[in-house]
DNA sequence: GCCAACGTTGGC
DNA sequence: GCCAACGTTGGC
């Protein structure tokens, strides 16, 4: 895989596939939210496309993982710039990191905002059997990361799957 | 529930 | 800095 690019300010928008599981929250729960703060992700690489990379506006497909089925459920956009993970410091909370401080938070988020919910479910099977979507980081095995960027063309692919404009 | 993949931790 | 052990993710 290529290194990543050096981080400039772009006006360019980008793409992103972000992973939740549909037990946890839901498309469902984002469209009755609006936005949410994308909280409890553990993952540097992940937190790094989050505050490094995202800007206001990006679209992102919204994956349900350990769903049934898995796939892309819809679509958001990335609603703030990056801030900091009020989870890490909740000692209730699962995602509560006794080696963050708040001088120097170590996770970072940002808000997602709902755009589109799609009338069914691209499932991961015709991902992965559309010729067209050859390349893709969600379909690669063994690919575990919850945020990874989407190549333009792939997003508008799946959009045409699932019989939707973007 | 199984297990492959892989990120993180910690002993040395 | 290596690497084994461990934990988590996520498809099946």
């Amino acid at each position: 895989m290529a290194k990543k690019m050096a981080k400039h300010q772009t006006k360019q928008l980008q793409y992103w596939l972000i992973k939740s599981e549909a037990d946890a929250y839901s498309i469902d729960d984002l469209q009755r939210d609006g936005v949410t703060p994308w909280d409890g992700v553990r993952n540097y690489q992940a937190r790094n496309y989050m505050r490094d990379d995202m800007r206001v506006g990006d679209l992102a497909l919204y994956y349900h993982s350990n769903a049934k089925p898995s796939g892309v459920a819809g679509i958001a956009r990335v609603a703030s710039k990056p801030y900091s993970d009020a989870t890490q410091f909740d000692k209730k909370s699962k995602y509560y990191d006794e080696k963050s401080s708040t001088d120097e938070p170590r996770w970072v988020l940002v808000d997602f905002e709902f755009v589109e919910k799609f009338d069914e479910i691209v499932g991961l099977p015709d991902l992965k059997a559309n010729p067209s979507l050859e390349g893709m980081l969600v379909l690669q095995r063994g690919q575990r990361l919850s945020i990874m960027p989407v190549e333009k063309q792939h997003l508008e692919e799946v959009c045409k799957m699932a019989q939707v404009a973007c």
